[in-house]
Parts: structure tokens; C-alpha cells; sequence
DNA sequence: CAATTTTGGTTTGCATGCTAATCATTTCTC
DNA sequence: GAGAAATGATTAGCATGCAAACCAAAATTG
């Protein structure tokens, strides 16, 4: 627990400097990156993409459109969904952007063996399913590390193939 | 990266189901177990202990004792540190308060064979030192994994015997 | 011993991030 | 089609978490 506390605030760390780069933080990045990939999409669709809950979404969205990097317009046929529209200057700023990697950290990476760092990104996904699972049964303790991998993103971000008939997990 | 921020995401909600249990979040729990771990220390030192900012324990720190959890005092050979007491009240929650980790979380992790867990914790450990340093030389980048295990924690929360004469790694 | 620097804490300002509550709109039910 | 339920987004309120600015006390320097 202590050593996910120092990555934690490592990734935060990492996040500010990023600030210094290009003024964006890394959930404004990784939203904007989305936002862009499939055209218009609902704050909802980004918010699951990006694995953040709904009002961290609006505050983040609020920001990237007071800097004029994505438009929010509503809906035509669902007027309740807002559509992040990417700026011209969002996608100009997207592609200045660096990675969403500190270099330092990057060069450490690339200076390990390929077989170790596939085996910290496994290792790291298999702690976020876990993890992501403690809702759920306990089914998916069960799947082999190779399973874990392939469920990833489940259905996050598909906007028209999501089940239409299945119960939210709001509150309850 | 994206695993690293659902990870994130996973342990905050954690904390926040914590609260529901004891009143206490992780950051607080952390610092309230080091607080009563090796009597009164100054809040730098917690600081240091858990991987947290001044400014972050400060507080932490306040909401701690609006709760009646720890006292600040002064201390009397350095005024300007201030000396972190627990309270019996403090004590008492400490004790009641459960496992930083989930039960289902942890319930998980059992479930996995001895040599999986510490290869986790092998991993987590390593990329936490990766991350951490960053803003050092390159040099910790060509430690084995034994050493980076061994140096987890370097000088972090030992109140009298920190070096007193290094420069601090504070601004600059 | 006075002036400077250093050091420990706090305050300020900002960005996440959550839940609970709210609003608007859509969909479902009768 | 009117009322109820559901859904998308926002708002309110709180807890982290940081850097920069600031204050007070100690250590250093002259």
C-alpha cells in the first residue's frame, strides 16, 4: 500500500511538470486524447474512457473549455448529452503535447528489458482489475493473468454498441 | 498509464469506503499509525514518512485534530517544529480502525500463491523507486531489483539519526 | 551581538476526485 | 398523452495534493 502511495504521488508529480510543458495535467491530456480519437462524444462515453466519475469530467471539461481547447454543444437527438467538440487549437496543442510519460521516466523504461517492463505493465493491469473487480463478484479473481489483459477496457467507450437495457450502477 | 490511473482511482475509493468504517481516510490512517509508531515527532518527519508535502500534512494534520485525534505542540528545543501527540481518543480509533486494504481486496490477494503477491509487491516497489527517481542521477536506474527492495526506505522517518549536514532537496 | 541565511510550518491558490443532491430531458407506464 | 422512472450533466461540499509565498524561529556569518 505504501509503495502504490509513492506512485500515486509520483504520477501527480509527473502530472504538474506536464503542467510546465504544455499546460495541461494529465487527466486534461488523456481527455482531450480521447475526445479527439472518435470525433463528438458524451462527457459520459469520456468520463468511462478515461475511468473518472462524472463530475471530475464536467470540472475537467469545464477547464479545457474556458482554455478553448474543446467546445461543449448539446445533443441534437438526446439534448440531456453534452459532445466535447476538440478546438482546432485543442488539437494543435494535443499535438504539441508530449507523452504522457516524463521523459526521465521514459529513458528508465527503455533502459529495462522488454520481458520486465511487459511484465510490470501485466502486473499493473492485473492490480487494476483486481481492484477495479471489488464491486463485483468474485468471478473475475479466478481469470488467468492472460484474461485480465484482454479485459482491460470492457465496453467503455463505445458509443452506440453499449448494452441499452442493462441497469445503471449509480448509486445502487 | 492507464493502468496506473485506474489504480489510483481504485485505491482513493478505498479510502473513501474507509471513511464510512472508521472516519478515516487512508492519508489520515497512514499518518496517524506513524504518528504513534515511535512517540512525538515533528510533522516534517511524518511527512517524510508517508510521502506526502508539507503543506499536505499540515492538512491532514488540522483535520486530525479538529477531530481530537492528535495535538500539536510545540516543541521546546526547536520551536518551530511541531510535535504530533496521539491522543488516547487517537489510539482508540487507530485500534479500531481495520486494514488499510479492502477485505475484498485483500480476501483477492490471498487467494493468489505467495510467489504472485511478492511479485507484486517486487514491482510496485520497483516502479515506485523508478518514479521516484527522477529527480536524482540516473545512477538508482542500474540497481538490481534486490537493491531497490533494500532501499525502500532510505532515511525517511528516523528523527535523530538524519544526516544533519546534507542540503535540502527542497526547491532546488 | 546584528544581519543573513536556513529551516519548520502554515497559508494561499489551484487542480483532481469523490458522493449526494439537483436540474433538464428522455423514456417508460398506464 | 399525463405521471413516474430513468438518464445525462451539473452543482455543492469535502478531502487530497502540490507549488509558491509567507511567517517565525534557529543556525550561520560578519
Amino acid at each position: 500500500m505504501a509503495a502504490l502511495r509513492r506512485i500515486m504521488r509520483a504520477v501527480d508529480l509527473h502530472s504538474r511538470r506536464l503542467v510546465e510543458g504544455c499546460g495541461l495535467t494529465g487527466p486534461q491530456l488523456a481527455t482531450l486524447r480521447e475526445a479527439c480519437l472518435m470525433g463528438p462524444r458524451p462527457a459520459s462515453a469520456l468520463a468511462r474512457a478515461v475511468h473518472l466519475s462524472g463530475p471530475t469530467m464536467t470540472g475537467i471539461l469545464s477547464r479545457l473549455e474556458r482554455r478553448g481547447l474543446v467546445r461543449r454543444i448539446r445533443g441534437d437527438a438526446d439534448r440531456r448529452t453534452v459532445l466535447v467538440h476538440v478546438t482546432p487549437l485543442g488539437l494543435e496543442t494535443l499535438a504539441r503535447a508530449p507523452s504522457q510519460l516524463q521523459d526521465r521516466f521514459r529513458q528508465a523504461l527503455t533502459t529495462l528489458p522488454e520481458w520486465e517492463r511487459l511484465a510490470m505493465l501485466s502486473n499493473l493491469q492485473r492490480i487494476a482489475s483486481l481492484m477495479d473487480a471489488e464491486d463485483l463478484d468474485a468471478a473475475p479473481l479466478l481469470m488467468s493473468e492472460h484474461d485480465v489483459l484482454a479485459a482491460d477496457e470492457p465496453d467503455a467507450d463505445r458509443p452506440d454498441e453499449a448494452s441499452p437495457s442493462l441497469p445503471r450502477s449509480r448509486s445502487g
